[in-house]
DNA sequence: CTGAACTGTATGCGGGGTACACAGTTATCG
DNA sequence: CGATAACTGTGTACCCCGCATACAGTTCAG
């Protein structure tokens, strides 16, 4: 079913094997043009798009109007031109998408974490992270199918063993902990969009005054004290835990990454003791 | 864009409202056949399918080849019925989904956590949830864009709660303890199935001996000493940690269940204190 | 100047989800 | 006991999607 060869970009001419004039070996289709490693020749008319007007168009039609309507074709509609012609800069949806993965963590490698412990930084780092998906919440529902490997990425996750520069843990420990505070991070954001998406939905469809549900309701609806005694008592709880005015969904976040924090800070200690 | 009123299942005409026979009120769409408030009426010819049914075929479907070729026609075709009649028992491909979901997870209300301690049990039920997504991998891919709200959803959440009796939490917190362990089991899982993946198909286009690579090869590829020095430190260090051959994903993931369990065992000392 | 390399375009294929009209089947009601 | 309304599965059709391919026009290398 997989195609054994392809050639690089051109769909006209096999292309003879180019020289390979980088020292570096070819990259795994896909990954070539997110490290910079596909150049286009000097031939033919002048591009009238380039890849980064492609990503940013589509992380523009993917900001306001979501993934689920990303197409190709909507995509060149925004930018003016036919459908196939995006082919002449990215050979798939899917590298698409993958490269505004990667834009959307832009600026990844630069960014300064400040803090003197460990732990001032790490939580910043986490807080950043989340910012970043709250940006284009569609991160969320990205199709990833492969482990990290986009240079934003890896700066990213760079950053955060720095973070953790100094705190007495193996390295493989640090990029558990980067890992675990990751899944979290990225677990929180969707969960606020889903939230979020439902809500806007409910709004819309406020014609139906009955039909209107909030999450809650659906759970008195639903939490029956038979079946499920402990949700129900939080269903019913309004002014639950220590959240004044009902539910904080940052409050909440920071609660979870304090609490991964703690677990962090007791392996550091549970190494120092060794 | 939103149908503001639709005819619960039957396509051929509006059906005048239904006298409410349940106490409940009506359901958003999607929910009411996932807490079987959605009655097949008694006429017409005998049903050749059930909802199970088709659910159990989507859900080998899914099984064996993977979430992305699950098409209603291949669905339909698994049960020799037409692509539409499915439309008889599930409203969309969308709620198909939802209840491939909650199904998955059947069985969630009768498991017996062991242990004497919240840690314990609280433990085995990440474990038991981790085992749950590993056997239907593709729990990862699901396109879920609402809050968990399918009756097996809600009785494993209520099982995680229950595992914290006598912890000492406040219920809020409780619940979001739940959550950053079922975040962190979620992605995990789904980081697992990324590699099993890639490392299938990297096994499948073998014939390219060149064209193979592993996560770690690229990893070294890459993370380049300049730009990456944290990563590209832990990229060549083989045995690095101390997980002897190599890389363990199980004992990862418990890696992480410990630190949370670790975080949440400071926060009840934390309360107790108080 | 010629031809190879490249550009954007137009067309078409296979497949997806699902609206809709239809013929056949069955329980209910007059 | 019909008649009728409710229901079943089927076939057709529509629109959208990703993408292969063929093409005409443009630019640079030799």
């Amino acid at each position: 079913m997989a195609e054994s060869e392809r050639p690089p970009l051109s769909g006209q001419k096999p292309a003879a094997e180019p020289a390979d004039t980088s020292p570096r070996a070819a990259l795994p289709p896909g990954l070539d043009l997110l490290w910079g490693r596909r150049e286009a020749g000097s031939r033919g008319p002048r591009r009238g798009l380039s890849v980064s007007d492609v990503v940013a168009a589509a992380i523009r039609v993917a900001d306001t109007e979501g993934l689920e309507t990303l197409s190709m074709a909507r995509v060149a509609k925004e930018l003016g031109f036919t459908t196939m012609s995006l082919y002449r800069y990215v050979t798939s949806k899917e590298e698409l998408l993958q490269l505004m993965w990667n834009d959307s963590a832009q600026g990844a490698g630069e960014l300064i974490l400040e803090g003197e412990t460990w732990r001032e930084r790490l939580r910043s780092w986490a807080i950043i992270q989340r910012r970043l998906i709250d940006q284009h919440p569609w991160i969320t529902r990205m199709p990833m199918a492969a482990p990290p490997l986009a240079p934003n990425s890896l700066a990213f996750v760079e950053k955060g063993l720095e973070a953790l520069d100094g705190s007495g843990l193996a390295d493989a420990d640090k990029l558990r902990v980067i890992g675990l505070l990751s899944s979290y991070t990225l677990s929180e954001a969707r969960m606020a969009d889903d939230a979020a998406r439902a809500a806007a939905e409910a709004a819309q469809a406020g014609g139906d005054a009955k039909a209107t549900w909030t999450y809650e309701a659906l759970l008195r609806e639903l939490a029956d004290a038979d079946r499920f005694p402990r949700l129900h008592r939080l269903a019913w709880n309004a002014e639950v835990g220590d959240a004044p005015s009902g539910y904080d969904e940052w409050l909440e976040f920071l609660f979870g990454v304090d609490r991964i924090l703690d677990g962090v800070q007791a392996l550091i200690e549970e190494v120092k003791d060794e």
